[in-house]
DNA sequence: CCAGGTGCTTTACGTTGTAAACACGGTGCT
DNA sequence: AGCACCGTGTTTACAACGTAAAGCACCTGG
């Protein structure tokens, strides 16, 4: 545990954040000109900036000085630009320089900077992030929040790679997949609940603290309880996680070594 | 692996499913007379049958034979109906008989029950769920999907009561909550995909085959990936966590022991 | 008998997503 | 040159939404 104030590697800063959403248009897009994945970008500032429940297909065309009904040339409608703007979200993971598309360090490091990587997304967009867990996969195979074909070949090529078997690889994307989600949503919402609440500045918490005498228990631990351990306990249920993965590799190929020297 | 067709214990049948929302009235309810956990009853109701995404405070009042406005009476908005639907659908858990309030067959049975009891109420409201996972609760240390203070304080007094030392209960609460979300979660929606979208019947997939001949592992690995593995995957993470927080319980108390008899 | 409340309906307003028609600049053809 | 066309954005329009404000019909206690 470091002394000095614990400084979270995921947190959005320096990093390009959501100004890395769109680098660059294709030569140069100074200002004129909508563009599907322009309509997208603001989109997804608008959301960070207003959150998701603002966003309106009028809202968003002044916020790119255009009348509403301009986004249609661009976006079939509201449903598929929600899909755009997860899709969006979640290319990010392409330009992080820290998370590789191959697993040139083994499918340990591959799995732990991957992690890492969804996570600086969900942090560096709380709004979306729900947007990314909740809306259904377009294929049955893909899942939230990894909803590429393209990360899904590459995450089932790593583990083959190292060893394992089909049906272990897949059984260990469904485990990660689930890990990432669970944790995620449960740390951005969690986070939202900290700034979002124009809070009632003493009739709420007169309510809380009235339930809580009720919970003796809860209000022991309460400092434990609303302590922000989000970081730590990523690692650690990550770090878990890879080494029950590394069991189930173990095992797998000492029985087909068994197998090979009977 | 039993040879007869997998049972999922936790599939709605029998056990009163969406039924069991609403027992019975104070002492009779035959028809007339609303009444707010009538309105609720009746959300939960037509969010299972037509969705989310389909619940109107006026077609909510038509399914009641009220007009929209009267709803009011009983739910300040549509914000606090949707609160009041998942506190109702969670509120099914204390109905629950396999599910108890009390940890007297110790904690694993206690978590073992809970969990299922939480996946049976998923798979009886696939299309609410998602609004249980993403809601942010009213409290900072509710997590979804155990949203209420009664839960949590049970909770955590079953894994004291065992043992657990205060850091070791919360931290397995923060784990337990984000595996049920998690792997639920995932549940529904792939479950979801099965029936939801009115498919095209020729032109999405051959854009699906399309994208998988550019992705050999995916193709191959089809059939594993879009196999239904829920119930065993459920029930086998749920044992490995179990496992995982019994190894945290047996060195916090060595550590104590040792302590006690230095 | 009647004042008041309770429970629901009517009417109304502003906002939403989106279809349809329109306006307008640039480009290419004759 | 003129003219048809096309890509882009605007205008107008409509049904459906959430909800505020009245209105109306009963019941109930004085």
């Amino acid at each position: 545990m470091d002394d000095e104030r614990e400084h979270d590697p995921d947190s959005p800063e320096g990093r390009g954040a959501s100004a890395a959403v769109l680098p660059a248009g294709p030569p140069d897009t100074g200002r004129r000109g909508l563009d599907r994945r322009r309509v997208l970008g603001a989109a997804v500032e608008y959301i960070d900036q207003h959150g998701l429940g603002a966003l309106t297909m009028r809202r968003l065309g002044a916020h790119l000085g255009v009348e509403a009904m301009a986004l249609y040339r661009y976006v079939p409608g509201r449903e598929n630009l929600l899909d755009g703007v997860v899709e969006t979200v979640i290319d990010e993971l392409y330009g992080d320089p820290d998370v590789h598309m191959q697993a040139q360090h083994g499918w340990q490091d591959f799995l732990q900077r991957l992690a890492h990587g969804v996570r600086r997304i969900a942090l560096a967009h709380p709004e979306v992030f729900p947007l990314i867990a909740t809306r259904p996969p377009a294929a049955p195979w893909l899942r939230p929040p990894l909803r590429s074909l393209r990360w899904l070949e590459t995450f089932l090529d790593a583990l083959l790679a190292a060893g394992f078997s089909d049906e272990a690889a897949v059984a260990a994307y469904r485990a990660y997949s689930s890990f990432l989600l669970g944790h995620l949503l449960l740390e951005v919402s969690h986070r939202g609940v900290k700034i979002s609440p124009e809070d009632e500045p003493e009739g709420g918490a007169a309510d809380a603290t009235a339930d809580l005498e009720q919970h003796p228990t809860i209000d022991r631990l309460e400092p434990l309880l609303s302590r922000d351990e989000s970081a730590a306990e990523f690692e650690e249920s990550l770090e878990t996680l890879i080494e029950r993965l590394g069991r189930v590799l173990e095992e797998s190929s000492a029985r087909s070594a068994r197998r090979s020297t009977s």
